[in-house]
DNA sequence: ATACGGTATACTGTATACAAAATACTTTTT
DNA sequence: AAAAAGTATTTTGTATACAGTATACCGTAT
């Protein structure tokens, strides 16, 4: 591929967001750190124009905080923020899915099957590689996030997983969840059968609430 | 008061913002509108830096939509965003009243309680100005969302309120549910006292969700 | 009369320059 | 020697200028 100048009409302030995001998921900016315009305007070799509009965008993601006429600093990522920031994603995954109920059709809950049940097979294949599981474990949740039809809902639920980006470095070692995620994922497909809005809202919410508890004990763990 | 100068300290983009933002609720700028820098610039008597940086920060906050190399526009709020707007609202606060359960003390439950008898004096005594209402109203439910101690939960819930702003407009008229809303925030209180995380989180849903139903009988009766 | 094309205008995107404020450092005084 | 004050430096806040792109309008041709 010798192009990577064609189809870059992304803004220059929205390209520079990515960017720094990128490169605070990394951790090329650590928590804590100062955002100063000059340098980064320096560092990626633009204005500092754009660079100040992809902080304010960045402060309104998470990302960074900004204090006026003080600059901009990393915020730090703590587990009670990932605690809270679970709780956000399990309550309104569950209501994503209580509200994919009135549209969801048949073809729909098939295409929901055979994710779950490629999922399977990645690691019964002996797959079970951390980028792949997240990877169909994403596709499998956005499915019906979509079928919500609620525009402020999926915006929300897709700043709050650009956060989640965040420590997902965190989970290197090897992901033991596949049997339960695929259980948990098939209990939420059979409610969506039923068309039961309430046992849709449950088992969504409980799914998402054990995937939390588990990697906590593994971060915690792991330290 | 003669200041109004003093403590002028928020920098100008947010100032700006603020102003744009009245203006949008206000029905200065009418939904579908092109908000066009440099007449904004104009208009508030500065230069379009601040306006940008303004613009961004309203489309954030879902007010306007910018296209890139085309402009921004009032975003128009219909019935259905507002559909969707509180079944967000119905379902983040039941989280945060069931997250405030573990934090609530004694006192913070008299507060609560002191709260809504003012707000049933209120109409009792003859006043039923919805303003009065929505001031009551809002600071009781702040109250179990700030106990919530959940930073980013609370950062949601204060967005989605902006937004909310701009249909108050229709609701010039007399607002009937002066005695459910009392009622519904007695059970909500009660259920605080049993400390009962899921009978909490229900009856805050409950509220809102009731709450949106009349108004919206309302409007669409209006019509 | 309608459709297509070209030109002009207006608006956004980016860079640079200047002003104001905060922080850090140094010097002086107690 | 320590603390406070003043100055210098760094950094943000705002304005302006120029470049690139989209849109609108007008003219011409079919």
């Amino acid at each position: 591929m010798a192009n990577g100048v064609i189809l870059e009409s992304k803004p220059l302030r929205e390209r520079i967001a990515d960017r720094i995001r990128a490169d605070i998921i990394k951790g090329v900016f650590a928590d804590g750190e100062r955002l100063i315009e000059p340098k980064l305007a320096e560092i990626y070799g633009i204005s500092r124009t754009p660079i100040r509009e992809a902080l304010r965008q960045l402060e309104s993601e998470g990302f960074i905080e900004i204090v006026p006429r003080k600059g901009a600093v990393v915020k730090e990522l703590t587990i009670k923020d990932i605690d809270n920031l679970y709780a956000i994603k399990a309550n309104l995954e569950g209501l994503a899915a209580r509200q994919a109920v009135d549209n969801i059709t048949e073809r729909d809950i098939e295409k929901l099957v055979v994710l779950n049940e490629k999922f399977l097979l990645l690691f019964k294949g002996g797959g079970n590689i951390v980028e792949e599981y997240l990877k169909y474990n994403i596709s499998f949740h956005n499915f019906f996030i979509k079928l919500s039809q609620n525009e402020k809902l999926i915006e929300i639920l897709e700043g709050l997983a650009k956060n989640f980006q965040r420590f997902r470095t965190m989970l290197i070692s090897k992901v033991d969840r596949d049997e339960e995620a695929y259980l948990e994922h098939k209990k939420i497909i059979e409610a969506f059968i039923k068309k039961d809005p309430d046992e849709v809202e449950k088992t969504v919410r409980f799914h998402i609430e054990e995937g939390w508890q588990y990697l906590r004990s593994k971060i915690k763990g792991a330290r």
